[in-house]
DNA sequence: AATCAACCGCCC
DNA sequence: GGCGGTTGAT
């Protein structure tokens, strides 16, 4: 597959970084594939709509995208008029509008701890997904893990959604089929629990059913035919015009949803720039780096009094967009101990590594240069030693240098 | 109003 | 023992 069917959008990796967003745990369904180029674009990333494929390279200043679609024979018309829907798709979920820029200028000002981690990891942005599978994603995603996320998320679409359209790999002799994301009709009647529970998803099982099932009955069973989208599913997206607490309020009422899933939503899905969904990884680097009180009791479950202090700090820290803010956070930690999202494990890790082992030392040296910061500065994470073979073994290793950095002092406590 | 165990499944 | 938590009962 030739980089001649795609077409070329100016955006620049500073601006957006795929590699980084699709895999940051935002959405859990774009599909990853290496092209086996060194040069850029080196990987294709494809997500199902309803009604088409998206697929995407990146180069350091543009976006090259195609749609495919189950027809072959399209007329004339409707290939002008879906390469303009593509485009503002492009537009819109990747919220191009904002100058990502000027908002790390911003954080980088108001917090010393941003700063020393913007040039790594740029281009980091919320994207303005679905509601609808925003919200069920992570109703998923408690107690949980983003690979298992990610793997519950697609057979939910498998399972749930027949295939649009198969396409092939664009390096390998195989094709694969892309299953949009099943609508809220489909998961509400009884049965599906069950299934759920036979496909893996636990106790989540019950929470996707029950809170399909309760969109259904308050907001009709009843959509037209010809309907794009379902009648709950546009009153959720409607959430965007209520204000946070608003918005919040209705999402609460679902199951499976508290404040950290509602919080989500609210930021992934609803516009609501603001938020910051606090997590016990985040949390935890609340503590570290924002002087947020550790919990008292050792690992005490996060109260809603907890949960609105460490939010509501974060949010003046980092202002209007502070949930964007988090989100590069989030992510840069995440990405200094995972190569999640990658599909060709030891090339990456070994990739990632080399960039890691870079700015470790970088750091280091930076931080001998100002012993007297308060701000604690990022321990190195990674030695400069042989790759290791499994996210979980780099996540063993960091937790075995961070204490080793501790013991030696070069941390600050 | 604030705490706390239980909850699925998968990994260490 | 722990995951990017939520629920229902105290």
């Amino acid at each position: 597959m030739s980089l001649a069917l795609f077409r070329s959008l100016p955006v620049s990796v500073v601006q957006v970084s795929l590699a980084a967003v699709l895999a940051c745990g935002q959405s859990f369904r774009w599909t990853v594939i290496p092209l086996g180029s060194e040069e850029p674009p080196t990987h294709e990333y494809r997500l199902c709509l309803r009604d088409r494929v998206v697929c995407l390279r990146q180069t350091p200043e543009h976006f090259y995208y195609r749609a495919v679609y189950p027809d072959s024979q399209p007329t004339h018309d409707q290939v002008s008029t879906r390469e303009k829907e593509t485009v503002a798709w492009i537009k819109d979920y990747f919220q191009l509008d904002v100058d990502l820029t000027l908002l790390y200028q911003d954080w980088s000002t108001r917090d010393h701890h941003f700063a020393t981690l913007q040039d790594r990891f740029g281009g980091i942005r919320i994207l303005r997904q679905d509601p609808w599978e925003n919200l069920i994603s992570f109703v998923c995603s408690s107690n949980n893990n983003i690979s298992r996320i990610t793997k519950m998320v697609n057979s939910l679409c498998k399972e749930f959604s027949p295939p649009l359209l198969t396409l092939e790999s664009p390096v390998a002799d195989e094709k694969h089929a892309y299953h949009p994301f099943p609508p809220p009709s489909v998961l509400a009647v009884p049965e599906v629990s069950a299934k759920l529970r036979s496909l893996g998803f636990g106790y989540r099982a019950e929470f996707i059913q029950r809170t399909a099932q309760m969109l259904m009955e308050a907001h009709g069973t009843t959509s037209k035919p010809d309907a794009v989208r379902e009648p709950g599913e546009i009153w959720l997206e409607s959430l965007r015009k209520l204000t946070t607490q608003e918005a919040r309020d209705e999402l609460l009422k679902f199951h499976g949803v508290g404040r950290k899933v509602a919080d989500c939503a609210l930021l992934m899905s609803l516009d609501k720039k603001e938020v910051v969904p606090i997590d016990t990884h985040v949390y935890q680097l609340a503590v570290k780096y924002y002087g947020v009180k550790a919990p008292s009791k050792g690992k005490a479950t996060m109260s809603n009094k907890i949960y609105d202090e460490v939010s509501a700090k974060l949010h003046s820290i980092w202002g209007e967009y502070a949930g964007w803010a988090h989100s590069v956070m989030f992510t840069s930690d995440l990405k200094s101990f995972s190569s999640y999202g990658l599909p060709t494990p030891s090339s990456s890790v070994s990739i990632s590594t080399e960039e890691i082992i870079k700015e470790a030392v970088t750091d280091t040296l930076t931080k001998r240069k100002r012993l007297s910061d308060d701000t604690i500065e990022k321990t190195p994470r990674i030695a400069p030693q042989p790759a290791v073979s499994t996210t979980h073994d780099l996540v063993d290793t960091i937790k075995k240098r961070r204490r080793v950095v501790r013991v030696s002092g070069i941390s600050t406590p």
